[in-house]
DNA sequence: ATATTATATACCCATAATGGAATATGTCAA
DNA sequence: TTGACATATTCCATTATGGGTATATAATAT
């Protein structure tokens, strides 16, 4: 009655979720491929390979080309989309963060400089 | 010896593949909240909220803070940058795709145009 | 037709995640 | 201390993953 945990193909999100299937997409990025170069390139096993760009094909992430016995296969980004849409949402967020923690790198190092002495303006009165 | 899947702590893309901890941290995206409010907003049992948030905690997407016998949970954005960072990587790609599908809707609307003789300049000759 | 190359599928195993229900832990109030 | 409230943890059954190895399918060459 119960699904363990979203099959991999259940969407982008989960497809992505496993690093191999990172990794496949990257060399794809850059042009089709055919299975065999994916092979050499990352040097896993053939039905391994095979079974990932499954999964990518099954959630629309790669398209396949057939020439001659070979299978070209090439990234198709477009769901891709959605989870970068969904990150941005909390971009601010992390931005927020990060400037926090800038801030506080900065008043430490008013901190530093005070201590020290430098920039001081005028002459220290003892 | 083998991982059968990498856990869903292993990392934010795998914490955040469910499409439930992503609700949570929608629900969480506006301020810090009590298990109890993402409960009742969510309309789940309790220990599951918990476990979520468990999972969350532990890829550092959620902070907790003890108020009483409450736990306040806020989103701690930081882990999403690098999915959306990595998306990104594609954005091109997509943006391409995007492009000829504008394209091939403006080349159609062309030829509709021709075809009712819309916007047609001069004075049609028979 | 047969051998060879390129790729996909089937089968097995260990791992683990999810929801549900029950229960444990922790904190405050009387 | 006892009770009530808030949250976490444990146990269970079901499901599906990913790697490995062996094998099936498809296409080309001889």
């Amino acid at each position: 009655m119960d699904m363990a945990r979203a099959p991999t193909t259940f969407d982008s999100f989960n497809a992505v979720a496993e690093p191999c299937r990172r990794q496949v997409l990257g060399l794809l990025a850059t042009g089709e491929l055919p299975v065999n170069d994916l092979v050499n390139s990352l040097g896993w096993h053939q039905p391994q390979v095979s079974k990932h760009l499954r999964v990518l094909l099954q959630v629309g992430l790669v398209r396949v080309r057939r020439a001659g016995r070979q299978r070209l296969y090439s990234v198709n980004a477009a769901p891709l989309k959605p989870i970068h849409d969904w990150a941005s949402t909390f971009e601010h967020l992390w931005q927020h963060q990060l400037d926090r923690v800038k801030q506080r790198a900065e008043a430490k190092a008013v901190l530093i400089q005070e201590r020290d002495g430098v920039y001081r303006m005028g002459p220290v009165k003892k």
